[in-house]
RNA sequence: GGGUCUGUAGCUCAGUUGGUCAGAGCGCACCCCUGAUAAGGGUGAGGUCGGAGGUUCAAAUCCUCCCAGACCCA
């Protein structure tokens, strides 16, 4: 007789195959088709808001791996407080002005472009960011990321471009803003200042000279080295690689603590730092010296110098900025092409001179040089240098040097006019440093590392003499260069017009509208805004914009790059604005490497491609590796983690499905079993998921997601497959369908399964909202439109059986029960008998009261307890568990094998009707049904 | 060159304030099952905790230096 139908297999329509590249694009359509976003939304309102302010992509290219990362991170951010019962709304949103776009329009558009007028090259770009947009949304999307897709902030929006020019109102307004003189990065290709962003180094061959600067009054230095007379010419030593700054040059800077040599070659007196002495006269070919004097370099401060070329006199000048790592310890000084050398310029109330324009040629008037392009000024000066016999030396020197990002041209620092956010005039800084200190910082170290950015940075310069940007809506007084005194009411006119027409509407404003009579005094000021700005304000318009959008966030989440970038400049204008930070709290991610911990990069040939990842092995797996990787430190990707990722991705699914298929008749409606009638192993399996789902939410509220993979992908392994679904097997095939054991099996994998969907919904989103489908009973259209699963509180209690001591004896009986099997003696458990032997006396008994249930925990076909002290002398110590010892002996059954539930039982057979059956099995089948209390 | 970090088995990660801390899962090898089956179960082999010094009765865990890597800056 075939008792195959009593049997009751899992049954589920579920697929085990996940085929995601295929399916998952149909979760997408539905979540697109039922609104589930604007349906989360209705559901969540009244919930305590949890807003995580989206930083901008920029609306350029196709989206990378570090794309995908963020995105997911913050998706799995949103979600999970979202199933935490927070009202999570995710606005995305796009950076849009700038210069790479410019470029972008510039490249495609070629020679076409120079004829376009600003308005339709503005036009162009516009439209251009909207086709990057578009895209990027789209593989966004792709990835399962939920969010208000339909309605993202885009920073070229006339509405944030106007709250744009509100925010800087009201910073104009709080004194941060200043019109100032400095040297900015000055991209000659660009014909514009330059951000630190724009800038990138890169190795570069210049020209490295040693240039001597006469002393003025011999018997002057004579008296500070503290020697007699001087016998030659003295001079001091300048190292300079950009011998172009030298008609800039307006001091020389020494450093206070180093010691200087007063050196005599022979034909003349040299003052070096004492250290570099040798390799300078080295290099120079002096091949005999001898050092005259010492001195600190303090000791020098105010000495008159020669320029080395025009009637000009110039004192040194003290300066921490000052190294002897190389060079000659004298370091020539021209405020107008340096930072450290303007901010030392100014101490010393220095001129900050610069001779050279926008073109980067020397300007009209400049002696000697005027109209030479500045780099190949480099060898003009080496020869003027040396007609006057001023240069001591000249090489060449491969060094990192700064190049626009775009042109990959050397870009050089030049004073020009330029709008600035002072970090000082209105405590900007301080504020800052007060606003990081209260912040969370995730990893604690960002906060250290903004905070010394922050309190090391220079003003903000936030002009840009480009086309594609928000402008900066100033007049000056054309005599006074003085802003009009009704700046501030005219900013917000200005966002008026902007609001109806763009920032179009700016650049096609006639003064006069604004400022009628007054207009032919006034200068409209034609520069934009750094974009930084733009996204840096977003926590100001998007909540102006947005009615999901609070400020300030509860969250910003960016690559730990933007610590310098968008939390840095976010930080600024949202103090600068309001005197305090624009979110909570901050959470960075370390950036993609390879498996050998190298970046990723075309070169090197180990870019991965999140599109094509998806299009293989589906979103979700990539979410899953996203997860699975410790976010603080680089995150590693190659084809074997791939590999490993999609392996535990299909055990995650398996569980599930094996679960789903369990389920098969069980509707939890009218079939849960109530706690006090379930099987204790079953009340175990709920306890054991109410404990990790503690422990899962309270990873996901630190943000620690590598350790929920862990733990969920350990729990479908060892406590689900490797024991509690293992052994729970039989019970679920061979009870009766309808029966107490089996139902109170279900009611346990119904509520892990229950749990687990959710667990998994913030990661796995694809494959939470697939599994949700195939759930038993009735429940809400998606899984996000829920909260964490409520476990009955009478299932979890702590379980009175030890069951950790039980699963210790499980693994002793493996070992065991392995020999038989490697002996040929048998091959599965069930061909197996066991005797356990044990001295705890509490184990003894609870494992007695078992009975005839004890076999179910090794899946053997008889299992017996005895006290430790009748052991036979064959019996196997099992490892040491808690002092208590454990005795094993196995060994093949003899027993008969039942054809329905595989166990080799005497008392197969017994039954007339059945006789190829075992006992349990008849009743089973057609009696009363076993009973079942522990397994 | 400077700042901020990282470096535990082939892979991904645990290892609280220094003292069973050398762990887990996966992978791998071997075995079993064939009623989760392009599934499932079991056993086992893998690490001188990047390297070298030092502090300590005791260090993966503290200090110094070095090496490799990442981000930011110069």
């Amino acid at each position: 007789m075939d008792y195959k139908h009593t049997i009751n297999l899992p049954q589920t329509d579920f697929p085990m195959k996940a085929d995601l590249a295929r399916r998952e694009p149909d979760t997408l359509k539905r979540w697109e088709e039922s609104q589930t976003y604007a349906k989360l939304r209705e559901i969540a309102k009244g919930r305590p808001k949890f807003i995580l302010q989206d930083g901008p992509p920029y609306a350029n290219g196709a989206i990378h791996l570090g794309h995908a990362i963020n995105k997911v991170l913050k998706d799995i951010v949103v979600k999970s407080r979202s199933m935490d019962g927070f009202d999570a709304p995710y606005v995305p949103g796009w950076d849009c002005h700038g210069l790479p776009i410019e470029h972008q329009i510039e490249k495609t558009r070629g020679k076409e472009v120079k004829a376009l007028a600003p308005r339709e090259f503005r036009q162009a770009c516009r439209e251009y960011a909207m086709s990057q947009i578009n895209g990027q949304r789209e593989d966004f999307k792709r990835l399962g990321v939920m969010g208000d897709w339909d309605r993202p902030y885009i920073t070229m929006a006339p509405k944030y471009e106007a709250e744009q020019l509100r925010a800087f109102a009201q910073i104009l307004r709080n004194g941060h803003v200043y019109k100032g003189l400095k040297p900015v990065h000055w991209c000659l290709d660009c014909r514009s200042a330059l951000a630190e962003a724009e800038v990138e180094y890169e190795d570069k061959v210049s020209p490295a000279l040693d240039v001597r600067f006469a002393v003025k009054d011999p018997q002057d230095l004579a008296k500070r080295f503290g020697v007699s007379a001087l016998k030659s010419p003295a001079s001091v030593i300048i190292w300079t690689t950009t011998p172009w700054t030298l008609p800039a040059n307006q001091a020389v800077a020494l450093g206070p603590e180093f010691r200087y040599s007063l050196v005599d070659t022979g034909s003349e007196l040299l003052i070096l730092a004492s250290s570099l002495v040798e390799p300078v006269l080295k290099r120079a070919g002096v091949e005999t010296s001898t050092r005259i004097a010492e001195v600190e370099g303090a000791k020098l401060e105010g000495l008159k110098l020669q320029h080395p070329f025009y009637e000009r006199v110039v004192p040194v000048i003290l300066g921490d900025h000052v190294t002897i790592e190389d060079g000659t310890g004298a370091v020539h000084t021209a405020p107008g092409h340096g930072v450290e050398d303007f901010e030392i310029g100014q101490k010393y109330k220095l001129e900050v001179y610069n001779p050279v324009g926008s073109d980067g040629r020397f300007v009209t008037g400049t002696p000697l040089f005027e109209g030479e392009r500045v780099f190949d000024a480099n060898k003009h000066v080496s020869e003027v240098l040396k007609e006057r016999g001023t240069l001591l030396h000249e090489t060449k020197l491969t060094h990192r040097y700064a190049h626009c990002w775009r042109h990959k041209t050397p870009v050089i620092y030049r004073a020009t006019a330029q709008w600035f956010i002072s970090m000082e005039q209105a405590g900007l800084r301080k504020g800052a440093l007060r606003e990081i200190a209260k912040v969370k910082w995730v990893p604690g170290w960002g906060e250290n590392r903004i905070a010394s950015m922050m309190a090391e940075r220079p003003d903000w310069c936030i002009s840009r003499q480009r086309v594609w940007g928000v402008p900066l809506p100033l007049f000056t007084h054309k005599a006074t260069g003085e802003l009009h005194p009704r700046t501030v009411e005219l900013i917000e006119a200005v966002a008026r017009l902007v609001e109806e027409g763009g920032i179009d509407a700016w650049f096609d404003l006639d003064p006069a509208e604004l400022l009628s009579q007054e207009a032919s005094e006034y200068e409209k000021v034609n520069d934009i805004m750094d974009v930084w700005f733009d996204s840096g304000s977003a926590h100001h318009c998007v909540p102006q914009m947005h009615e999901d959008v609070t400020a300030p966030a509860d969250l910003y989440l960016e690559g730990s790059d933007q610590h310098r970038g968008w939390f840095h400049s976010s930080l600024l204008t949202s103090v600068a604005q309001h005197d305090r930070a624009p979110y909570k709290a901050v959470l960075t991610h370390g950036f993609t490497i390879d498996e050998k911990g190298r970046k990723m990069s075309k070169s090197l040939g180990n870019v991965v491609v999140p599109q094509k990842v998806i299009g293989t092995l589906g979103a979700d797996v990539l979410r899953l590796w996203i997860a699975a990787t410790d976010y603080a430190n680089e995150m590693a990707l190659s084809d074997e983690i791939l590999k490993r990722v999609a392996e535990s991705y299909r055990r995650i699914r398996n569980t599930a499905r094996f679960l789903l298929g369990n389920l098969d008749g069980f509707d939890p409606a009218t079939d849960k079993v109530p706690a006090s009638e379930m099987v204790e192993v079953d009340r175990w399996a709920v306890w054991r998921t109410q404990q990790l789902q503690e422990e899962v939410i309270a990873a996901y509220r630190s943000y620690q997601f590598h350790l929920i993979y862990q733990k969920v992908h350990n729990f479908c392994s060892v406590d689900l497959g490797g024991f509690y679904l293992d052994i729970t097997k039989d019970r679920v095939y061979t009870t009766g369908k309808k029966s107490l054991p089996r139902r109170s099996a279900q009611t346990a994998m119904f509520y892990i399964a229950e749990a687990l969907v959710r667990w998994l919904a913030p990661i796995l989103s694809f494959t939470a909202e697939e599994i949700w489908r195939y759930m038993p009973g009735a429940r809400s259209e998606s899984v996000f439109f829920n909260t964490w699963a409520e476990l009955p509180r009478e299932m979890t209690h702590q379980p009175s059986i030890n069951w950790p001591a039980i699963l210790n004896l499980r693994s002793a009986v493996a070992r065991e029960l392995e020999k038989l099997r490697n002996a040929g003696s048998i091959g599965a458990p069930l061909d197996a008998e066991v005797d356990l032997y044990l001295s705890s006396s509490s184990l003894l008994s609870v494992l007695q009261s078992f009975g005839e249930e004890l076999r179910f925990v090794f899946i053997t076909s008889a299992a017996r307890v005895h006290p430790a002290d009748t052991r036979p002398a064959d019996a196997v110590a099992a490892e040491e568990a808690e002092g208590n010892g454990a005795w094993i002996v196995v060994k093949p059954t003899t027993s008969v094998k039942c054809v329905r539930c595989w166990h080799k039982r005497p008392d197969v057979g017994h039954d007339a009707r059945h006789p190829e059956l075992c006992g349990r099995c008849v009743t089973n089948v057609e009696g009363p049904g076993e009973q079942r209390r522990f397994t």
